[in-house]
DNA sequence: TACGGTTCCTAAACCGGTTCACTAAACCGG
DNA sequence: CCGGTTTAGTGAACCGGTTTAGGAACCGTA
């Protein structure tokens, strides 16, 4: 009944194709809005109506269209509609490093978990958004997103402008150095200094220090990293106050891994250098320092003190446990998808907020007196 | 020169707004293909090719519209390129449980990593899928992706209807229970019957099984998880071959997750049940378990052996070193992304492939033989 | 009878690209 | 100088939805 003028639309509109009338032998298996419009014998409107608003129908209508929609089996296309909508309802995370190499960290791991819940409660998909084969910009164009949580970018990354330029809200994480965007770091120099001055009270003057190393410099060097960068100024600071200094030769980098702290260990040990402590700019790092020590025969805390940095979930659970950083790791992911919707929703008239949230030392049981015999390669005070 | 008559198309085209020659004076911030189009006084067709088919436009023609393109800050929009081109160039990853889960399990760490680098490489980005405020439905709906690799993800799923429906391509990890889609999964269950088989011939007979726990059942039931069914039936195969069998309340189940493990061994400590070893369904909750087991005053392996399943990076890292059941796991991913491919490629004509991983036991020191004095609360032979 | 206000629905424009079908001009061999 | 092929570029249709502006039908009222 209520079968209405079956004037099927578009009535003498050029050629359409033959297979019109002969049931739904379209190219796409996927039937379309129109489809659905047809076989309810409304317009288009009318459907999109049923969907999104339909309020604006009779209740009958409604419930009818919809019908027809689920006989068919139509789902709107999502595609479309964030044409039509200019919105995604996805957010991106941002990463120079690759993907693969995001997940294998742990500190990585906590992060999106702050991320994708505050994420997920608010509705939104999430897209890492990571060198495409190689190019981080062939990512960003690629990427359909309606703003950036950037992680570990800083200022001499193009692809900043690149995101600026497409227009998109973007948060950036460890990283302040761009007041025109919103910004969420923690207080790394000062947890770094209080993670030396840890060591000093307990009498350490010879100490290694294992930093991350830069996304360029692939071996040695510590790196532009700005966390590296901060996080050293800290462990400096502590020892300018106690009247010494690190040596050059006392700092060694690797990647952030359990791997690449054993091995930044290993090489420093390689080179004759005797510390009777590592201050490690990872948990991860530190806990490879371990390894490592463990394997030439040091025991920890009694030859040697670890301390590491982040108190990921495993710090606590490594033997011995590790004293370390603990900075608010899921928070700072939550956090910065909070801070990226407010400039989302406010476009322009939001000032960016520059949050910086604190470390603390977390004593367990990987550091303790140095050993009474003089360290072997001294370079500490006497 | 060549400077073709500035009609600049459309010329009596009803009313395009007043502003139309005073600039770029347009509502949306970003340039359109339009804009362009105008500005080089060329058709958007035109701009077109010069992105994406410069060999049809003479050389000089395509580097000025590039150029153009780049004053004015042109970047296609990457929406509107996939609802015409009918693919979005993602690659989704399903999981039942939230993404915040997901990213604290290090198995998925170890997945994604693999599924990450075979995604990368072959150009596509990569995209969550994982309930969103509570309904995996509606996450699934609003995705936008070439196809799907799930994984945990069961027949009994309504998803797994709603995803043949939009007509993506699938392959399911950890489940081979849908014939018509491509799966992987390793062999659960010849892994598990060694691992059994391992703590009889050291002479177990009274083994706490720890499970994962399955997606509804919240607590103590295994649940219908597939993954969790088929080590249990390798448990028992390698019981039932000694004669004996596991006794229904030495099977407990927990989160796969270190706390899982930790709570899992205590809540059967705490109903009085004192095994000399552990089979873990996963490295995370064997860790746990040991965990548990140290702060309970027992040894391990002296007073208790502890079995894991997975074999994470940090198995072999941990104190003792686990003994563990190995599954290729960045394989796993990365075959994964390989057969989505294939059946993307080949929609509908390719027969859909059923892969199936070895598995292998790791022995290290997390298991001996049981302590002489005989098991307090026996269920095992005398 | 004319009028204003609802209710329910529709046609057409639009989002921002790609692609199909076609043409004008240049080129080319005979 | 002719017919055929290339070359370089165009207009319009299209992808699959949403949204704007408005129309028909009906109601109650003056």
């Amino acid at each position: 009944m209520a079968s209405p003028p079956v004037a099927a639309g578009l009535s003498g509109a050029t050629v359409l194709g033959p297979s019109l009338e002969e049931g739904m032998e379209r190219r796409s298996l996927r039937p379309r809005i129109a489809d659905v419009a047809r076989e309810a014998g409304v317009s288009k409107t009318a459907v999109s109506f049923a969907f999104n608003s339909p309020e604006r129908l009779s209740a009958d209508t409604a419930t009818r269209i919809r019908e027809v929609a689920d006989t068919l089996g139509y789902r709107p296309n999502p595609v479309a509609r964030m044409l039509t909508q200019r919105q995604t309802m996805t957010l991106g995370v941002l990463t120079p490093q690759a993907l693969a190499v995001i997940f294998s960290n742990p500190f990585f791991a906590l992060f999106s978990e702050g991320v994708a819940n505050a994420a997920e409660d608010l509705g939104y998909e999430l897209h890492f958004i990571s060198p495409l084969q190689g190019s981080l910009a062939l990512a960003v164009e690629r990427s359909t997103v309606d703003g950036v949580v950037a992680i570990g970018l800083s200022a001499e990354h193009p692809e900043v402008g690149q995101i600026r330029g497409a227009g998109l809200p973007m948060v950036l994480v460890d990283s302040d150095d761009l007041p025109e965007h919103s910004s969420i770091v923690v207080d790394d120099e000062a947890g770094a200094r209080a993670a030396a001055e840890h060591l000093l009270a307990l009498g350490h003057r010879d100490v290694l220090v294992i930093a991350v190393e830069g996304p360029a410099a692939a071996s040695g060097e510590p790196g532009r990293h700005g966390v590296s960068e901060r996080r050293l100024r800290g462990y400096r600071a502590a020892f300018a106050a106690v009247g010494t200094r690190l040596a050059k030769d006392h700092i060694v980098a690797g990647r952030a891994s359990i791997d690449g702290g054993s091995s930044a260990f290993q090489r420093a040990w390689g080179q004759g250098i005797r510390p009777t402590a590592v201050l490690a700019m990872s948990d991860a790092m530190a806990i490879g320092a371990m390894r490592a020590a463990r394997e030439l025969g040091l025991r920890v805390p009694d030859d040697l003190s670890v301390v590491g940095f982040d108190d990921i979930d495993l710090a606590g659970h490594v033997d011995p446990p590790l004293t370390t950083v603990h900075q608010p790791i899921r928070k700072k992911g939550a956090d910065a998808v909070r801070l990226l919707l407010a400039e989302m929703d406010q476009r322009g008239t939001h000032r960016p907020e520059h949050l910086r949230l604190a470390t603390r030392l977390i004593v367990r049981d990987s550091t303790g007196p140095p050993p009474r015999r003089a360290s072997q390669a001294g370079s500490g005070a006497p």
